[in-house]
DNA sequence: GTTAATTTGTTCGTATGTATC
DNA sequence: TGATACATACGAACAAATTAA
């Protein structure tokens, strides 16, 4: 078994292995998101000894093609977003600017009473009501963030429906007159995600997302939208320039 | 066992102990970053359910007075700090607008040959000496980043000494005459810390970091420093307004 | 919840070829 | 030619993390 390598002269063992995985991956045979083939298995296929593949897979970690978890194995890696933070980025179009299709699926809305921090955040008082939209945004299919939003019921009445369908808050938004808001400031922190939102993100629990909170405030400069935002650490990287 | 709390009338059990725990973190029995009692010793402390225990903690988590981690216990949440993701935001200032200390330790320094990624931020041709810095950055001793700086020898020959000296980059491009420098860009991702940085950071290995990849440019826009700083997602929170 | 199996990470040692001084 | 350093390649054992039974 493995001697189905021709070893060129001239280039060492683990450079031609380099080579043959990443023609694998670019030709698709392991698509981003895969599990590569273990170690042992590489081994058993190229017929070299197992530093020999482990060179050549450190290299395709350097070169950020794959991605390894100790104990779980190899991963394609995904296509990294580049995701800008600024006061007017909207979800849809830096995804379609990126030639992806985006998407943004309603999974549950709630209408419920501010709790202090929804309430602070949203200048209100507690207690008033506010609803909660919980969604995935998508790119090409692919999920790369979980959303909670909530917004103040009394200015936007009925947003559910026009959310569901124009799968766009920017959209929703115009129903109802506001045709330019602005992200006030937004908090970035590092977490491990809930099991809902893994599952949601399509992720293994172990690996972190990038959590943040934001406000959106209309161009009178009244909160109109409270958010947290859990975006897969694998496939979204937030930019501030 | 656990008969030594005198439970008030019209106090709910599971208050009156969230109460008396919130009260042993504030005068310090269980110091920020401390591990909580596990819910079974609390059993027997309280004298209580182990429901109600957990009632009393998850009103705590909520309040994010302390964090619970599966299979590890809780622990009392640190004091998170804000750090502003700014053009000219400078961690010294930062930490002492805090009115906590700063300090930020050299871990190592080397002098080696720019990898392709660092001579593109750097704007620099491959193979040019820069030098690495390795350094952790504390405020009361308590470290909040690990950063690993690249900055081009030929500039700033002598550096690590002078940092050593000053312990900020920020005073030691003032010996090479660089009074003012802003920030270009900042990427911002999620990962888990490898043995090394979570040591460092003295956090537990599967805690993720906030790891951030910036440019710093001098005022005519030349590139001084690409750095890749890894933040304790438990201690630190980015800020961008 | 515990145990066992799987998989990657680390560290020894050995040997060989190549480039440099 | 010899000495030395360095990269490559193989082997074995154990540690650490994850997954599955």
């Amino acid at each position: 078994m493995g001697i189905s390598m021709d070893w060129e002269a001239g280039l060492s063992i683990w450079k031609q292995i380099e080579k043959q995985l990443l023609a694998d991956i670019a030709s698709g045979v392991f698509a981003p998101g895969d599990k590569m083939p273990t170690e042992m298995e590489l081994v058993r296929r190229f017929g070299v000894n197992r530093h020999t593949v482990r060179r050549a897979m450190s290299a395709l970690v350097d070169a950020n093609v794959v991605r390894v978890e100790q104990g779980r194995g190899a991963f394609v890696q995904e296509q990294i977003l580049d995701y800008p933070l600024g006061a007017k980025t909207r979800f849809s179009q830096i995804v379609s600017g990126r030639h992806r299709l985006p998407d943004k699926r309603l999974i549950s809305s709630e209408v419920l009473k501010a709790s202090a921090t929804i309430a602070q955040f949203l200048d209100v008082k507690p207690g008033t009501r506010v609803v909660e939209l919980f969604s995935v945004s998508e790119a090409d299919g692919i999920p790369l963030a979980v959303a909670t939003s909530y917004l103040p019921v009394a200015r936007f009445e009925g947003i559910v429906e026009i959310f569901t369908q124009t799968k766009s808050l920017t959209e929703a938004f115009k129903h109802f007159g506001i045709d330019d808001y602005s992200r006030k400031t937004t908090r970035i922190s590092a977490q491990l995600p809930s099991s809902r939102v893994a599952s949601l993100l399509k992720q293994a629990k172990n690996r972190p997302v990038i959590s943040t909170e934001s406000v959106d405030v209309d161009s009178a400069g009244v909160p109109i939208e409270y958010g947290i935002t859990a975006f897969s650490s694998d496939r979204v990287q937030l930019i501030v320039e």
